[in-house]
DNA sequence: CTTGACCTTCACATAGATGTCAAAGTCTAG
DNA sequence: CTAGACTTTGACATCTATGTGAAGGTCAAG
């Protein structure tokens, strides 16, 4: 598909498909025009890398991540070296401890919530919690 | 205690600070002196903030969110709004949308560095996992 | 009183993610 | 052939979170 079609079902503007490209964070074939030319998978890539850049992840790690998902097996040995693997603990430590907080902070909101309802009887805000829950 | 205390204690610079304390997400009384005084709690607080921040988050929504932290009971009806309340169900989608995606990122480093180990058979990488795991 | 280690505010610089616009090529419909 | 929709690259603007440094107060130690 192209770039256009990408970027409706994504929801992520051209100029960002172009940028993550730019970013190594996306790859693209080449029509005969020069018109960008993305695979299915593409879909689910974008909506990824939109997920952890706005979680804050460097694109330098979400490169190796996505880098990662492709690898198999065997190909590891020689891919991994160990001062990756003690980089990657360290990142992985960063992503737990980025979890761990926004879990906490969503368990606040989500109570605020929950007593919110029970203060506002007539609570509205009941139907929004609804498509929570 | 001040803010160059506060500053060692959670390893945010004393510029950080300061720019939290101007988008109110931290606040502190002053000295005769005008020199900042913060509260013991402030150090857990610098964390939440930074660890919010990190992970992505707006300062608005984190403001909103440590309002709501301090608040109780009956306040509530007054302070929440339906509008505000929907919004705050938003927000909820989005750190839930957050969390998924982080966590699908730690499982992958986290199963890559399960396979590396075993292909590193002289694995140190062991070490390091075992102060994740 | 002076020095040094703090603190204050203010301002400018930077890096990353994004918005926006311009100039120009491609292609399809009329 | 032309208009309109879509594409390309590239440049410039903006916002946020930061780094950095200047100019100047506070205060304890020597």
């Amino acid at each position: 598909m192209r770039i256009g079609e990408l970027s409706q079902r994504t929801h992520v503007p051209t100029r960002m498909l172009r940028y993550y490209e730019e970013q190594d964070l996306l790859r693209s074939d080449r029509e005969a025009n020069g018109y960008r030319d993305y695979p299915e998978s593409a879909v689910a890539q974008v909506e990824l890398v939109r997920g952890l850049i706005s979680s804050g992840l460097p694109t330098r790690l979400i490169k190796t991540m996505l880098h990662m998902e492709g690898v198999q097996g065997e190909e590891l040995a020689r891919t991994c070296t160990r001062n990756l693997a003690e980089d990657l603990a360290r990142e992985l430590e960063t992503l737990e401890s980025k979890i761990a907080c926004l879990t906490r902070s969503r368990d606040t909101v989500r109570s605020f919530l929950a007593r919110t309802r029970h203060a506002e009887v007539l609570g509205d805000a009941r139907a929004v919690l609804g498509t929570v829950a």
